[in-house]
DNA sequence: GCCGTTTTCGGCCCGACTGTTTTCAGTCG
């Protein structure tokens, strides 16, 4: 059993104990435990083999889910989930998925009603019986039957780079409205750069609160309001995102930022810091209790907020709770990795391939994006739907290069590469003598993805180890929202790049932003040199470079790390070592 | 269920909005 299979469980425990109306303290422990497992990079089940005592150091993991872990890990599972299972049917939990619905709505249409399902509760609401329920009422009914469809599809979340593109049109209708707006700034998982947004959070400083929520109810996507107060707001698109407004006065313009930037544990962590130095944090303000007086210190800006705790600002990315308070404490917050720190990219393909621009149309275009720097690396013979190359292919194209290298002298530097693919039964897919003839080889997998663990890892273990390889690209191989990562010890990985001076690829395709994040820490503490690429099969994929960044300051990444954030000259003397 | 320089019990972040209620519970972020 691996992490993500142990996480998913403490959160269906988490959900069925909530549906039951546990004590929510008790389902935070469930969750945050889930939040814990699925962000470490060690296996718990090695942990478990090796030193199962281990398991209460981990934040947030104490006796209790220590030995559920082990359970999980030697018997595949856990009679307490059983249990709960037959008192639940896991149906049910679809209900929760509801906008409006909780779990103790829920429950009581459970238990009234015996309401199992989304469509049980359609026709329970299209005949009236809801209504009758105490606490239920002709309006909540209409609400259920309304919020009905969203239920499918609740909880999908949008790729970051969809989400900035909503963002940043909404934002401009906004500023474009009539209302005078003094402050006006995104807050939320979107600010935090986050992988996927569930919705977007807007907060707006302005006098005219009506005239702005006017404004926001004319936004041409709409589809429909769900709330409207005196300060908050919320809408549904018509693609479904809810998008929420927020009004708040000048004073408290850094606390709500703050507050609504989260996350939701990084809140927690500064509230608990300021509980015990006698304050208070709200979304209007830092206050100093004193008896009964609560007397208002700081909230203007973010800075004054963190300031009160004795903290330096923290940015965005940061703010998970993992390790950024220590940081912080130590004054010793990361110099994040920027955009205009990138100095060449080392993964795109060209028309010789599945790529749709030529060769020399990509170098036009990283020259206009001001790399000084980059490498050609189209597909390997095995990916014959993309066209691979083949050695005679391959050598050809490095001839080429080879031929158009003067015309760019002094302007940028070509590496003449491959990605070459891992085969399915191991090794690489062009022969040893045609790979040393190459600058750089990213070594990857496309096939055989469903392979057992220990396969995959040696798999990958193997090309490490081989002498022309320089990185991995894309080592986990998942789509975000589409496929899942393959099964990968990437404790393995990582011990190997470390031992052979390899490097690993972060690629900055918004679908793939693979490693993850975590992984990337760990890689760090490996010391093994991450490269951020973009993968581009076209001039416009050469954009996709600043998602990658985001991805990489996510991690705490600062230029350092990344070895395609050095110039030419300690980039290619890298390469030489 | 977790945690501890208020340490083995008693806390655990906090406020807005809605609908169903006659003062508040449930939900959400």
């Amino acid at each position: 059993m691996n992490n993500a299979q142990i996480a998913a469980i403490f959160e269906l425990l988490a959900d069925l104990l909530e549906f039951q109306s546990s004590n929510p303290f008790r389902i935070r422990s469930y969750r945050n435990s889930a939040r814990v497992i699925s962000d470490l990079s060690e296996s718990i089940a090695t942990i478990v083999a090796e030193s199962p005592q281990q398991l209460t150091k981990l934040d947030g993991i104490g006796k209790s889910l220590a030995e559920k872990c082990v359970t999980l890990v030697e018997t595949g599972s856990l009679p307490q989930l059983d249990e709960l299972r037959q008192k639940i049917p896991e149906t049910v939990l679809q209900l929760l998925r509801i906008p409006g619905m909780g779990p103790k709505k829920a429950a009581v249409l459970y238990q009234e009603l015996h309401i199992k399902s989304l469509d049980e509760l359609k026709i329970a609401c299209e005949t009236g019986q809801v209504r009758k329920l105490s606490g239920f009422g002709e309006k909540t009914e209409q609400a259920i039957l309304a919020n009905l469809e969203f239920a499918a599809t609740a909880g999908d979340r949008i790729y970051w780079s969809e989400a900035d593109a909503v963002a940043s049109d909404i934002r401009q209708f906004l500023l474009e409205g009539p209302a005078k707006l003094e402050q006006l700034e995104l807050a939320g998982s979107y600010r935090r750069c986050k992988e996927t947004i569930g919705d977007l959070d807007i907060l707006i400083v302005s006098q005219e609160p009506d005239a702005v929520m006017d404004r926001f109810a004319a936004y041409p996507s709409l589809r429909d309001t769900i709330v409207r107060g005196g300060t908050k707001m919320s809408i549904r698109l018509q693609s479904g995102l809810q998008v929420d407004l927020r009004l708040v006065p000048e004073e408290s313009f850094g606390a709500a930022l703050q507050y609504f930037t989260g996350s939701k544990e990084h809140n927690v962590e500064l509230r608990g810091r300021a509980k015990s130095r006698g304050l208070k944090i709200n979304e209007w303000g830092v206050y100093r209790i004193d008896g009964e007086e609560e007397t208002y210190i700081a909230g203007q800006t973010e800075e004054d907020v963190y300031q009160t705790l004795e903290l330096p600002w923290i940015p965005p990315e940061l703010r998970e709770c993992r390790q950024e308070f220590l940081w912080a404490e130590k004054n010793n917050l990361p110099e994040l990795l920027t955009l205009s720190e990138i100095r060449g990219d080392l993964h795109m393909h060209t028309t010789w391939t599945d790529g749709r621009a030529s060769l020399r149309q990509m170098i036009d275009a990283a020259i206009t994006r001001g790399l000084e720097y980059i490498a050609i690396t189209d597909h390997s013979q095995r990916v014959t739907m993309a066209n691979g190359l083949n050695s005679v292919r391959a050598r050809e194209q490095w001839d080429e290069i080879d031929r158009i290298r003067p015309e760019f002298e002094g302007r940028i530097h070509i590496l003449k590469g491959i990605e070459c693919d891992i085969l399915e039964k191991g090794g690489m897919d062009l022969p040893d003598d045609v790979l040393a003839e190459a600058d750089w080889v990213l070594a990857a997998i496309h096939y055989g993805q469903k392979q057992p663990r220990q396969q995959i890892t040696d798999r990958l273990l193997g090309a490490i180890e081989h002498p022309s390889v320089n990185a991995v690209a894309h080592p986990t191989g998942r789509l975000i929202n589409r496929r899942e990562a393959y099964d990968v010890d990437m404790d393995a990985v990582f011990s190997a790049c470390k031992q052979h001076g390899k490097m690993l690829e972060l690629n900055a395709n918004p679908l793939r932003l693979d490693l993850h994040d975590t992984h990337c820490q760990a890689a760090v503490q490996h010391q093994i040199p991450i490269v951020i690429n973009t993968d581009a099969h076209s001039v416009e994929g050469l954009d996709v470079m600043r998602f990658g960044i985001l991805q990489a300051r996510r991690a705490g990444l600062t230029s350092q790390h990344v070895a395609n954030a050095c110039c030419w000259s300690d980039f290619s003397a890298q390469l030489r070592a």
